[in-house]
DNA sequence: GTGAAAGCGCTAACAT
DNA sequence: ATGTTAGCGCTTTCAC
């Protein structure tokens, strides 16, 4: 049991060095004499010496901390979005913090207060309320990168999906199927990315010359469990879509469930597809259609993002829009089957 | 634009009093006179003061970070961990650093490295490799909790699941509806998560009198490929087994889907439990019979830990064990179905 | 190439 | 009840 940490001093004193040489050997060691270098270098070693973090935050004034502002660690999409940032701020010496914020905005301030007392470098704030983030009560050194939400400020870097296009082509590949009666499983109204992938699709429908019934679009809250409720909803009504785009693979797997309440089965009664393209996706029985979504590489792109804005703080500001592309599963299938053996009143 | 950040002493010297007292008012407001208390207050408010983080973390030598190392964050239920921690953790003004060790003990000392630089007060171990944690890279004042795995020192507190209760109550339950020929998915053999599941199963078997067949005994990885894989080769031996315990969530559902993909039935062809229930247990088709899994608990209650060794450092250790109950789905039914395999009869 | 000294912002003795 | 002083451990001028 030490009973006190070896500082920098020890090391110059048992080197015969001053604390500034050995500061000098740890972080510029090629402006050294390389004689002295490997003298501290052996009683570094001898003494195990690590610099004490703490100090070197405060006297730099940066932490190497960075955050990442979630909605939910449970959804499986989230969490690529952690690994693909973990993985990118890493390599690079910075710890990540992660916020989970439950989509609420009361939740958001709780966090950004947490994290001004944390005084991390950065953060990343990742789909989320459509309200803008309390970057207000964040370190106002702190520098900021969003995820499929909008910044209130110029300086900012920020990465956007597609959403224009991923759905024309989900719509467009049901449309090829034969489905006319689209419905919708929205997301919750609250969220930006609800709001998004609902015009989206309504646009999607427009541009496909597809029927625009109000009625089959619902909005919701970003949970399976609403994906099952919504579904079985749509699938009620005297005359139900013969396909249904959840707008994320959450709700699609909820909705898969749905429907098997109340034996509908996918895709011959009914076509399912999701959106963000879950790893879960791929296993569950049938296999859903989705969008790819580019999780880890968006989570990679905000972290560089923040690290080298870090650096170059007036550097112009990104905005980053990925591509999605279609991911045929087995939950969407032609419509003729529907049409077969679905009995409910006339079709439109 | 501020050219600097305003400190203490700027409070204290528009406020007509010494740097102490506004550490004071701050931090004590107990101690100091009302009246001085309240001028300093509006000054603080007037200047919006917000103490240095980093100076506070370097005088008190706390950083006031909690980090938590899991095999992978794509994993629902090590969510739920992040949730129980996060929460426990944030209303104790703890930040929370996610360390995503892959099961890799290589990625586990690159992992502690990173927080010894972050100068983390505490770590929560959960699940991964068999090997011990490289506690010794890691700040040698951080304190450390155990989630399912042993701890390599007095000290620390350690939390822990009854697999043999748990595996006992699966497996009593597969022999309740006529199951003998009981097939078994094993995760990482690396991880001693995997080994005590299995050896609490083969123990269940004993204690339950059912033939032991060693055949159906499979190792493998925590994924749910290899639960799908795993499963496809059990199904496939010339005797299969009527059931199989996937001893993880994630395993099983790949196994759900292993079996629909050689055209099994669940539970009608084959029975299929798992272990974690998992959120997502509730939403596939059919639904999982599971394990009762404490992960929030498991995290709030190791975040609890280390707060409390962090203040009680010489508290004796701590060391929980959760019990497991069973959650029953769909994936699991009578023998005599199996047996008959003609008309999906009477369903459990 | 290296040392001395100042200072980052805060807190905790110690005085008063 | 409040002010003074002395650090915490490191980096960084500025001399030499």
């Amino acid at each position: 049991m030490h009973s006190k940490k070896t500082t920098i001093h020890d090391v110059a004193r048992k080197a015969g060095v001053s604390a500034a040489t050995v500061s000098r050997v740890l972080n510029t060691p090629a402006i050294v004499r390389e004689e002295t270098r490997n003298r501290v270098l052996a009683v570094v070693q001898e003494l195990s010496y690590v610099p004490n973090p703490l100090a070197k935050a405060f006297t730099h004034d940066r932490s190497r901390l960075v955050a990442l502002i979630i909605p939910s660690v449970l959804n499986a999409n989230f969490a690529d979005i952690i690994r693909g940032a973990g993985y990118e701020l890493s390599t690079e010496g910075y710890g990540l913090i992660i916020g989970n914020s439950e989509e609420e905005l009361g939740q958001e301030v709780g966090i950004c207060r947490l994290l001004r007392d944390k005084a991390v470098d950065g953060v990343i704030f990742a789909f989320g309320t459509g309200d803008a983030p309390p970057v207000s009560e964040l370190n106002p050194r702190a520098v900021t990168a969003f995820i499929d939400r909008e910044a209130d400020s110029p300086y900012v870097d920020t990465f956007f999906v597609d959403d224009t296009t991923g759905m024309r082509r989900i719509c467009g590949h049901l449309a090829e199927l034969g489905h006319e009666r689209i419905g919708f499983l929205g997301g919750a109204p609250a969220t930006v990315t609800a709001r998004r992938r609902r015009a989206a699709f309504l646009d999607a429908l427009t541009g496909l010359g597809l029927p625009m019934i109000p009625g089959l679009h619902l909005d919701g809250e970003w949970t399976m469990a609403w994906g099952r409720e919504g579904c079985k909803r749509l699938l009620s009504r005297p005359e139900p879509p013969t396909a249904i785009i959840a707008c994320g693979d959450h709700l699609a797997i909820g909705a898969l469930r749905g429907a098997a309440d109340i034996g509908r089965r996918v895709p011959e009664d009914v076509s399912i597809a999701g959106y963000d393209n879950s790893p879960l996706g791929r296993y569950t029985t049938p296999t859903l259609t989705t969008l790819s979504f580019p999780n880890y590489e968006l989570g990679r792109r905000a972290a560089r993002a923040i690290i080298r804005r870090l650096y170059q703080p007036g550097a112009a500001p990104l905005r980053w829009t990925f591509p999605l592309e279609l991911v045929p599963g087995e939950s969407c299938g032609w419509l003729r089957n529907v049409v077969s053996r679905a009995a409910p009143g006339a079709r439109s």
